[in-house]
DNA sequence: GCGTCCATGTAAATGGTTACATGATTAT
DNA sequence: ATAATCATGTAACCATTTACATGGACGC
């Protein structure tokens, strides 16, 4: 499944441009399981255009750049129903900071503690943006998998608040590095919620 | 990040062959965050050789083809160590499967159950595995990323499982609210202490 | 006999990211 | 001034996936 295919999705959520689209894989509902940038999104919709999927209207706006705003065509919306109903490829995940925390024996531990804050950080955001009303979609189907997305998030945040000594040895494990740690400060734990 | 610190990766952990590497990503304790193909992966092993970050040592064997053992040089492990250093880039995770049942609304029931049923006998076939003893990995480190990956199968598992009726409106149609507040009403039953 | 596991590798094709190119408006 | 937001698009580059090529051993 291509930046093609997933762009007819959000055409289906309502008209958009490219710019648009790009937003909605970074902010909307779709930004816990897929993502693209402008340079695989300009092209598929200028293909989309080509194969008669999407139609494409000009829209001269005050004060900003004009606006190509596409809609789906039936032929795209069967187009897509069509792709839908093929055997979904596995999920990929990859995840450079987790692989890094893998390696965290091998890793100066200021960089280490900061690849675990920024991580619990990105998560807290996703768990407060997809909390926040105004993220809330409509339909079963939708709320299905916000309800996913936020699952997910939450519990990735409940286990890094939750397991934080497993990593940094406040337990058994003690090294140079947990003791001046361990005693006093805790090296910004207690960050301030989520924002960012 | 790309393949040839991944496969350092690997080699940190001890001597492997190609084939093994491969196995690593399919089976062993980065299976949850990274994968990688033949493809990939040899390519990759032959450029961290002629760049002298490994070496290689062929082992005949009965019965089976030749290997092609790698392990690590200094040159390779302090290269690691300064790759594991740079900023990660961000996660990045694409599901198919979650799309699609995203538009839940626009597929055949069958074909919306199949892919529901498949994407969580995935991810009870993760948990299982992630549960297995054998699958036990030493260091704190690593048992903080084999607990975190066993906290976000479990999550997906049982959000999936309770949530089912809001995906299939089928007979006891769990109210709607159960959605927005299934992550903060009950979330008692799941806080998995899993790296213990 | 057939499929699967072991084992290595290459080449073509796909597809996406990054950098470039442009440019007005608004907020700091 | 400077950065950010809005807005579109191209081209070079990069990485990965897929298909191909080879071949013995082992179980069914």
């Amino acid at each position: 499944m291509d930046v093609k295919t997933l762009c007819l999705g959000v055409l289906v959520l309502g008209d958009a441009s490219g710019y648009e689209i790009k937003k909605h894989f970074e902010e909307g509902p779709f930004s816990h399981f897929h993502a693209a940038g402008f340079g695989s999104i300009y092209p598929a919709l200028g293909t989309l255009l080509a194969d008669g999927l999407v139609t494409c209207t000009e829209m001269a706006q005050e004060g900003r750049p004009d606006k190509k705003v596409y809609s789906l065509t039936e032929a795209g919306r069967r187009a897509f129903r069509r792709e839908l109903h093929k055997a979904p490829s596995p999920d990929s995940y990859r995840s450079e900071a987790i692989f890094m925390m893998f390696f965290g024996d091998l890793l100066d531990p200021d960089h280490l503690g900061e690849v675990y804050q920024r991580h619990l950080a990105v998560h807290r955001a996703k768990v407060d943006c997809l909390s926040d009303p105004d993220c809330t979609v409509a339909g079963r189907d939708r709320k299905f998998v916000h309800g996913l997305g936020l699952a997910v998030s939450r519990a990735i945040v409940d286990y890094m608040e939750n397991s934080r000594g497993v990593l940094f040895g406040a337990g058994d494990v003690v090294d140079e590095d947990a003791v001046d740690e361990g005693g006093g400060g805790e090296r910004g734990a207690e960050t301030p919620r989520a924002a960012e």
